[in-house]
DNA sequence: GTGAAAGCGCTAACAT
DNA sequence: ATGTTAGCGCTTTCAC
């Protein structure tokens, strides 16, 4: 393992120079500049991050923290599309990745090792205490993707906002006559369920239609509640003529279900989607749809955290990112209006 | 952020004293050990890696490379609980995980760079070079979960060895009288598809039963393959009587497919399948299944890397962990035999 | 049992 | 333009 030294004693200059030329400063002849480029592939010459993280007090990792109860994270096409989003910016901006399972103790650690330069929280559990400490040590700290509530102790967070874009959708099923509109939520505590309700009370309100509880059932954002769910509103006596449902895996357990009982889209039932990722980009009939832009959400915050780290500026507390609402063809005219 | 002269100043030793008691060595009387200890909690000192790591010459830290073509990687259940085994392995021994995602460059740099001690790298395509370069230098390195061809080329890797089990699992069915037993299949081109088919021909040979190549279809692991290809066999002129899948997401597929049509388990059909997680856990009727142990796969794999890292022996070239099969109650007597 | 000093590989301020 | 030097925080000889 080759270091600035060898190169130094080959090229008959003082490791000072060599450093110069490699870090691409000034005060280097380009002659010696490209002689030392050439040494440093020949001898397959890469810098020592620990001995370069010594001296300029930086590490270029971020930690990405995932909190035991989000061990399903990998699992989701949600929180994998967000990993994918921050990983592409920590790529971009040359930082790498820790990824920090199951900490036990405090989410401090890495950083007072100075192994990490900050961490990213991933998960919206704001009864993990430990998510708050990090901001109360001013530790550089994203969560995401983010709280309910954002009080002034939370540290920053970047988020999907979805009001606007479950207003256009459940306006656009009422404008389609249907007057019994599901939506199956996620986990009763989730930040999106309680946003997504709020906009579902909100339109319903608006057009004076009738709110039922077993409308809009909770559920554990799986793939089989959504398909047993939306078996479960297919079967009353009074079934929903549209559904909404709130992240890819359930969306994905409804059209099974659907499918299984050989109804067809949108005549006998309208659905929208809501995707993060593309598993459903390929349904027969396409899809209307609102589109989580987790991506975007992961890579805004990995963004936050290294704008934070480089100049210690916090931009902005929580930064949330618009859902887009898209008509296709899986919603219709209510038969019953027809 | 204090270091270890802060500490030295208060105890009024030198630093070298300092080092020896926080890093248990002897040559510290017991009192001063404590005094030291204390001092240390109460300034909320950690030692800096960056520093450690440069004398050390060992970071503490292993490379978890996602190739590519591995994005899904983070929303199978397969892989990730083989992820899970690795960190809980890693964290044991004490080393951190480098989140490696889509490099475009060689596989060989983090280690050049001394960011890591060796590199995990999971995904068993052979067609990727990468992987085959880090052997080529040397670079402490574990593939998992494994390849097809175990050359002398090849770099360490673990992986699960299937073949008893599927043995079993079919010489079960075949024991109840089942002739026409389907195996959804994975990728064509994957480990498992070429081992699960090996092992079905032989069982099938062995008690002189058609090997049809309609009931093996190959899939790419997801749920809707699961569900589509399960219902392309039971709408087969002659369906079969007992299905096997290979994976968790293709097993949940087939029994959404399943219960969509009403038929029963195992009266109508016996079903066997394959489970890394627990999913299908709660499945009524408990599931006849093949546990593949892939969180041993994992933990193996970072196991069998940090032994290398660690004493510069490789612990064998290949660590298979055996699947197992346990019957419970979806698999039955072959009505047509009744 | 404890201290002094060298050195891990690199950057950066200060000389020349 | 290039060299010299100090120092980042730590471990580890080698003295005493």
């Amino acid at each position: 393992m080759s270091t600035i030294l060898e190169i130094a004693k080959l090229a008959n200059v003082s490791y000072s120079t060599v450093s110069r030329a490699l870090n691409g400063q000034k005060g280097v002849s380009e002659a010696m500049r490209e002689k030392i480029v050439q040494l440093a592939k020949e001898l397959d010459y890469y810098p020592n991050s620990s001995a370069r993280a010594l001296v300029a007090k930086r590490v270029g990792v971020i930690g990405l923290i995932i909190p035991r109860t989000c061990e399903y994270t990998f699992t989701s096409p949600y929180y994998s599309h967000i990993l994918l989003g921050i990983s592409s910016m920590a790529t971009q901006r040359g930082y790498q990745l820790m990824l920090i399972i199951n900490e036990k103790n405090s989410y401090a650690i890495p950083y007072h090792r100075r192994q990490v330069d900050g961490v990213i929280v991933v998960g919206n559990h704001y009864d993990d205490q430990r998510i708050f400490d990090l901001a109360k040590q001013n530790i550089p700290c994203v969560a995401v993707p983010g709280f309910v509530k954002d009080s002034p102790g939370n540290p920053m967070s970047t988020t999907s906002d979805n009001y606007e874009a479950n207003y256009q959708a459940l306006t656009h099923l009422v404008g389609l006559k249907h007057r019994r509109i599901a939506y199956i939520l996620g986990h009763r505590n989730s930040k999106y369920s309680v946003e997504r309700l709020e906009v579902y009370r909100d339109v319903m309100n608006e057009h004076g239609l009738e709110i039922r509880e077993e409308y809009t059932p909770y559920s554990d954002f799986s793939v089989t509640d959504g398909f047993r769910l939306t078996g479960k509103l297919l079967d009353m006596p009074e079934p929903p003529t549209a559904l909404i449902c709130t992240n890819d895996s359930l969306s994905m357990g409804a059209l099974n279900q659907i499918k299984a009982r050989s109804l067809r889209i949108p005549q006998d039932l309208s659905v929208i989607v809501t995707c993060a990722s593309d598993i459903l980009s390929l349904h027969e009939p396409p899809l209307t749809h609102i589109h989580v832009p987790v991506v975007g959400v992961g890579s805004a915050a990995a963004a936050m955290l290294i704008e934070f780290i480089e100049t210690g500026e916090a931009p902005g507390e929580v930064h949330a990112i618009p859902a887009q609402f898209t008509v296709r063809k899986s919603t219709g005219i209510n038969p019953e209006a027809a």
